[in-house]
DNA sequence: ATGAAAGCGCTAACAA
DNA sequence: TTGTTAGCGCTTTCAT
């Protein structure tokens, strides 16, 4: 921040020749009556002198700073794309988001992080399923500041004021009957026990959809978290692989990250994929595509998910300017799933799960 | 920002019993003689009332606010994890970065977010190499708010302070160099012209390497954007390797991406790799130790590129507490070095370049 | 060792 | 239609 004098409403105030409350009143174009004379002055002004509006000062005059926060786990993968989503989203409602990466899941770095937002004065919170605790949570975050939270099932809305989840369970169910389908009488889920909220959405999800499959299938869960190496995951899946049938084994795998180490392990093991191992992966992430094979996976709905997380926020922060520019169907299903908004994943087919062949 | 009262440094004098001035230079830890009496009752009365203090109004009446903005053309890849190494570091120092994707190349959605972050009054900004033109950064930017580019080639002082870029020069001829000596005599570099900055500097580091070898070596190269699809450009690189001699064509990708891309290609029309091409990407994406193949790459010394450019920072910030704490070699080889700091690359050798079998 | 008071740049009543 | 003025919460001389 310059030391040196910035050009302030005083200044254009002086060069207009009128008064600093005209001068805020045009620059915030605000609907009091001002002769259009004065506002070409004053815009004029502004102009030449190289005016800029210091948010600070405003912010701390309004009490109010259409600022959010926001904390992810990291900059890579999903949790990267939602937050630049989530950064154009609330720009398209007015608000600016500044976007912190814990750098893994961290209680102390978050709450550090937390600290720091909460002293900017930003207007709301946006994280992850924290892995601070709860009471931590409630303690550092108050009541003043709305919290809302995304991926994280069962906080009390005296913490957060709602939830925007993957529907992890349903998209998983799904994906174990595509696998079905496509001819695996055994599946196989690698888990990550270290994320366990989120694993846990897709344990349910492949345990349902195993259930629901019109004939009795064979399913094992492996942690993958618990392993050495991914060569080691590997030959737990060789085990059941070598008791169960001809037909090929299907892996559904926590993320894409764990799902694309497992197939390429199992390919410089000589496996075939697809005809051995059918293998799906989360999160649709860019390399799914570029990978070989291509990769089946689900893809997360980033852009939708942003939105409702913008809606709970301005709901939250009572903005009904901006929230009357929400599509009808946004406040019906928002209204209707209350403060724990699920969003459907969509399955995305590719040649790691192709018919065995 | 919560609209109703917040606790003050006026109602921490008042419980304390004591003048506001007093709080001040004891929460801010400041050098002037105090009775630890008198600390111990503020301190006692901050934890009590749960006292947070306002920045805007620290930063507004300090004019400094010991905050960082950057902008980073997305947080996938390599951007995401400098900019993770970014927050760190200027932590470090402290220092708070708030970091915003531009969501690819865009000059406006440059411009806007540059303004946003200049309105804030942040202390420095932190950028690549911008789309936008350097006139219109010379305009917005101005004096007195010091930009640090990172990968920026050729940019006048007048503008940014310096930059700190990555030596993708040395490197790709380092590559080159390795393709060469794992028996390679046809070398293919796979560019991005929609990059025009950095990929030019991998061209100029190809064309050394190649020319440095002790014998004559073919080399092409390609615009990866320039085609429709990545099998079109297997198509081209395939029919260099017709008319080259029997050993394996090395392929040398933009970044990981492309080149993860192209392998996959290859290996769908049945080539193997390594083998019939020996293949290298850019940036040691995490996705590099874990694809099919596992791929050799440049490793890129984030941490180091992070330091370097805080140290610029400091350097026009004139922070020279924070500059102190630099390691004496840091401060040398800027010094050295100048406006425009060269960081080494790393060759990481995997599998895809494996000696021809 | 502590306090009084003048800002920092802007907003928002309220007056004129 | 425009201007006056009292804050917003904190820092920073300068007195005491």
């Amino acid at each position: 921040m310059s030391k040196k004098r910035q050009v302030t409403i005083v200044d254009l105030a002086e060069a207009a020749g009128v008064s600093i409350a005209t001068v805020s009143n045009v620059l915030n174009r605000r609907k009091v009556p001002m002769s259009s004379e004065t506002i070409r002055k004053v815009e004029q002004a502004a102009e030449e002198l190289g005016y800029r509006r210091n948010v600070m000062a405003a912010s701390l005059s309004r009490k109010k700073s259409y600022e959010l926060g926001m904390l992810v786990p990291s900059f890579a993968g999903y949790h990267g794309r939602f937050a630049e989503e989530m950064q154009r989203t609330a720009h398209a409602y007015g608000y600016h988001l500044s976007v912190f990466s814990a750098a893994g899941f961290d209680p102390e770095i978050e709450k550090r992080h937390l600290d720091v937002l909460l002293q900017r004065r930003v207007d709301g919170l946006i994280c992850h399923g924290l892995a601070m605790s709860q009471e931590a949570t409630r303690q550092l975050v108050g009541v003043g500041t709305p919290l809302v939270l995304f991926n994280a099932w069962g906080w009390p809305t005296d913490i957060a004021v709602g939830a925007v989840n993957l529907d992890f369970v349903v998209g998983c169910d799904e994906v174990v009957r595509h696998l079905y389908e496509r001819g695996c009488r055994t599946i196989c889920y690698l888990g990550k026990s270290s994320l366990y909220a989120t694993d846990r959405q897709r344990r349910i999800g492949v345990r349902n959809g195993v259930q629901e499959l019109p004939e009795p299938v064979a399913s094992e869960s492996f942690d993958a978290d618990s392993f050495a190496s991914i060569e080691a995951v590997l030959e737990q899946v060789e085990a059941v692989k070598a008791r169960s049938g001809p037909g090929p084994v299907g892996v559904i795998g926590f993320d894409d990250i764990v799902t694309l180490s497992f197939m390429s392990a199992a390919l410089r093991q000589g496996y075939r994929v697809p005809g051995d191992f059918l293998i799906a992966g989360i999160n649709n992430d860019p390399v799914t595509s570029i990978c070989y094979p291509d990769m089946t996976s689900l893809a997360l709905p980033t852009a939708m998910q942003a939105e409702f997380v913008m809606l709970l926020m301005l709901q939250a922060l009572d903005d009904t300017a901006a929230l009357s520019r929400f599509p009808e169907d946004y406040l019906s299903k928002a209204a209707r799933e209350g403060h724990e908004i699920q969003i459907p994943l969509r399955l995305v087919q590719r040649r790691s799960t192709e018919r065995a062949y």
